[in-house]
This record gives structure tokens, C-alpha cells and sequence, in this order.
DNA sequence: CCGTTGACCATAA
DNA sequence: CTTATGGCCAACG
């Protein structure tokens, strides 16, 4: 059954997303697996990379390392500076604490 | 149709 | 800490 190639897959994408909270964060995988397509962690970083607008809070999701997917510095910063005002920590290397900051569902 | 690419990931050295 | 490697798989040209 394929479920890929519809327009569904990247709605069911965005609607992962839009449920983490501000102040927290997600990892590709996770918002893979939350959308129902475990494994596919490169069709989130497709979904958000074609988004033209902030309808979505694509500055919530991070890579499994804690860290701000390579890309233009300039959309870097900008990144980093929308968490930041939500409350995020970085430390020194650039890094978010996942086991602080990862959104749980179950615990909101 | 097919080779390449990529906002990824886990593991190893 | 760092590359490197293999896996992954839809989208792209």
C-alpha cells in the first residue's frame, strides 16, 4: 500500500509538527515515526525544505545529535534565534540537550 | 528509466 | 572530539 506520493504524507508531516510544544524540540526520526513513516527521516527534512512560510514551527526540529541540520548560515542563525526565544538552551558546541528539551507526547 | 542527491541516522574507528 | 561507512528511500534531472 503505498501511502507515499500524496499530498497526505507531508499534511500528516506538518500536523506532527505543529503539536510540539514552544520550548521543546523533535528529531526528524521522531516526527518521521509520530507521522506514521518510520524510517523516513529524510522525507521530514524534504517536507520542511519546500516550506515558504513559518506555518509550521520548523525551527523545532533538530538532528538526532541535538544539533541544527547543515544549510545556509544565514537560515542557521535564524534558527538558533527562534529557539533561543522560546527558552532553549545551547551550550558551547551549538548543541540542544535532547533529554531536557525533546518533546515527549506522553508527557507533554 | 536510472544515477545522483539530500534540513537523516546509528555505529565504528 | 572528528570523519567514515553503510543504510535508508523519495524526489529530482
Amino acid at each position: 500500500m503505498t501511502l507515499v506520493r500524496s499530498a497526505e504524507v507531508y499534511r500528516r508531516i506538518y500536523a506532527a509538527i505543529k503539536k510540539i510544544p514552544c520550548g521543546r524540540v523533535a528529531t526528524y526520526a521522531q516526527i518521521a515515526r509520530m507521522a506514521g513513516l518510520p524510517g523516513h527521516a529524510r522525507q521530514v527534512g524534504y517536507a520542511l525544505r519546500i516550506l515558504k512560510n513559518d506555518s509550521v514551527p520548523w525551527q523545532r526540529i533538530i538532528n538526532a545529535q541535538g544539533k541544527i541540520s547543515e544549510r545556509e548560515p544565514r537560515l542557521k542563525k535564524s534558527q538558533r534565534a527562534k529557539l533561543a526565544a522560546e527558552g532553549i538552551a545551547f551550550n558551547a558546541g551549538g548543541r540542544i540537550s535532547l533529554p531536557r528539551y525533546q518533546w515527549k507526547p506522553y508527557f507533554d
